[in-house]
DNA sequence: GCCGTTTTCGGCCCGACTGTTTTCAGTCG
């Protein structure tokens, strides 16, 4: 049988989290279920493969137990304790601990007590007033249970919104804020500030001369459509679009402290805190409580609560507790890649495909935002986006790129290709005619729904094909939209560095593939990275940021983003370099 | 269940909010 993928595994590891939550285990028997279930989830190797070698312990988080339940599921693929947990609760019951409010004690009780096993079943109880009965429980939780009830059939599970959605409005929201007198500073906390793909809501902490007066005036920015009434020194307002924002408004000499706890993550802060209980020292949105001698200090910045604790400042993109804690400890945390370090894009499209700007006007796009070159890389003949590029016209379309690199001053203009990688791992131009291009792109974008095999397969061909220097997208996910496609990742990253291919973070924010893990774990793995935007229009060059962004999540130097050198340093970087010279 | 420059056993983050309570358990972020 093959091996259940790491996601499988954490997926399982998750459900034994639940489960033992349902029955009544230890909270920190839950929490290490939990916990296993990320470094399985995070890890960049096969997990069911180390547990096979007796080697998953090697994780953090994951021990001899859990190492044995992996190596269960990938030898029988299926591990008792969760089967006899599954047959103990019926699934309703899982999904139930969903809603908001309703979490597994409470949940279990209904079961136990009302025989309640599912939405449904919910409904009716609350619907009949039966669940007051139960001590603990009143007539409001009825009333509340409803209406989480109504709410989670209207829209389902929650939904995220993709960051770039979110700042559109967001930094809007941020510069009135800004801007408003009472003010003294306002920033980002959160995800947002994080950069992760996807925010739930966002975080604003402030801090103000008069804090009511700046909550109250907030309520009437024309960003928002509805807001909670404005307290002293907090309001919920709600976006037009929906999205909900927390404005939190502090003392200046807490600043840091507040900031710094919302920005989280969850898992960072509590590895944090976790870390300084061990010091003495108790970390919390007030302040750092010193155990030897009673103060709690208050920090005006980030740095401060850090440097309390020994630790060089971390930046908020790697606040995933993914070792960061340790990298700051010891002084080995990266210098994290900026947007002011890429020079070129290898990736963008003109009105030849589906792009909707000429040459010129992309490499002026390009010049303007600070590029030194550019690759025009339109779609193959076969992807059917408005005009396709057949062989002839990428041979004219060719022309015209040289053309307008002699014409255009300040930028090198490279032709290039969007290659089609075919099902069957061909390409979609003849060889001879790839040979032509100053830089090709290899993609796939049709059938998604190979199996992993077949789809690793189908890569790495293009991988190994002599002219390709680039995947681009490699796992063709859209974020909060569609899966990526299976694939071995480890395999092509492999592939990718022994033949010198590139892999491209594509900084398309609804992509952003590849994803910080993969990208993390490729650069580790010997890859050259290149972040491109995939632009199609003049404007569409300003992603670049949020390409930036995975790349500092993936803890990326400069030196590992090929597009940051200069085009004299990144041409001979580039594969084909070597295959035309025999190497 | 995991883990160890105080531990191989005994710890394991912090606080707010809510509803149902007469001091707190459960839930959430």
């Amino acid at each position: 049988m093959t091996d259940p993928t790491n996601t499988e595994i954490a997926a399982a590891l998750d459900q034994l989290g639940d489960l033992y939550e349902l029955d009544g285990a230890v909270i920190h028997r839950i929490v290490a279920y939990r916990n296993g279930a990320k470094a399985a989830r995070e890890a960049s190797t096969s997990v069911s493969q180390l547990a096979r070698e007796g080697r998953a312990t090697e994780l953090p988080g994951i021990g001899s137990t859990l190492q044995e339940k992996i190596l269960a599921l990938a030898e029988t693929g299926e591990i008792p304790a969760l089967e006899k947990l599954r047959a103990k609760f019926p699934p309703g019951l899982v999904e139930m601990t969903k809603l908001p409010g309703l979490g597994p004690k409470r949940a279990r009780r209904l079961y136990e007590e009302l025989q309640i096993d599912s939405l449904a079943s919910l409904r009716a109880a609350a619907q009949e007033e039966r669940i007051r009965a139960l001590s603990g429980f009143g007539a409001k939780a009825e009333e509340q249970l409803l209406a989480a009830l109504d709410a989670y059939e209207a829209s389902g599970p929650q939904t995220r919104t993709v960051l770039n959605k979110a700042l559109a409005v967001g930094e809007e929201l941020l510069q009135a804020i800004r801007e408003h007198p009472a003010t003294v500073r306002a920033e980002f906390a959160g995800s947002a500030r994080r950069m992760a793909e996807s925010v739930k809501d966002l975080d604003i902490v402030a801090t103000a001369s008069d804090p009511a007066a700046l909550a109250r005036a907030a309520v009437e920015l024309a960003q928002v459509e509805a807001a909670s009434n404005p307290g002293e020194n907090a309001v919920r307002l709600r976006t037009h679009a929906g999205l909900n924002v927390d404005l939190r408004i502090v003392e200046p000499d807490q600043f840091g402290n507040v900031l710094q706890h919302l920005t989280g993550s969850k898992e960072h802060n509590v590895a944090l805190r976790d870390f300084a209980v061990r010091r003495g020292l108790h970390i919390s949105e007030y302040g750092v409580l010193d155990d030897a001698t009673g103060i709690t200090h208050r920090c005006p910045t980030e740095q401060e609560v850090y440097a309390l604790l020994g630790m060089a400042y971390i930046e908020p993109e790697l606040r995933e507790n993914r070792g960061e804690l340790e990298a700051a400890l010891e002084g080995k945390l990266p210098e994290l890649i900026t947007l002011a370090d890429l020079k070129g894009d290898l990736h963008a499209h003109t009105t030849a495909s589906d792009g909707t700007a000429s040459i010129e006007e992309m490499a002026l796009a390009a010049k303007g935002f600070g590029y030194e070159y550019l690759a025009i890389t339109d779609h193959s003949a076969s992807m059917g986006f408005g005009a396709d590029v057949s062989d002839d016209q990428l041979r004219r379309q060719i022309e015209l790129v040289r053309r307008a690199d002699v014409e255009i001053d300040g930028i090198k203009l490279l032709a290039g290709s969007e290659v089609n990688i075919f099902p069957d791992g061909l390409l979609d131009y003849p060889d001879e005619l790839l040979a032509e291009l100053d830089w090709v792109v290899a993609s796939v974008h049709t059938s998604f729904r190979m199996n992993a095999k077949e789809m690793t397969e189908r890569v790495i061909a293009a991988i190994e094909h002599p002219y390709v220097d680039c995947i681009g997208h490699l796992t063709g996910r859209k974020i909060e939209q569609r899966r990526a496609y299976e694939l071995d990742f480890e395999a092509v990253a492999a592939a990718a560095a022994r033949t010198g291919t590139m892999l491209e973070i594509n900084a398309n924010p609804d992509r952003r593939d590849l994803n910080e893990l993969h990208a993390r774990a490729a650069s580790a793995a010997g890859v050259q990275i290149v972040i491109n935007t995939d632009a199609h229009r003049v404007g569409g060059f300003a992603v670049a940021r949020y390409g930036v962004a995975t790349a500092r999540r993936a803890w990326l130097t400069p030196g590992q983003i090929a597009n940051t050198r200069p085009w004299a340093e990144f041409a001979p970087l580039r594969c084909r370099v070597r295959h035309e010279s025999g190497s």
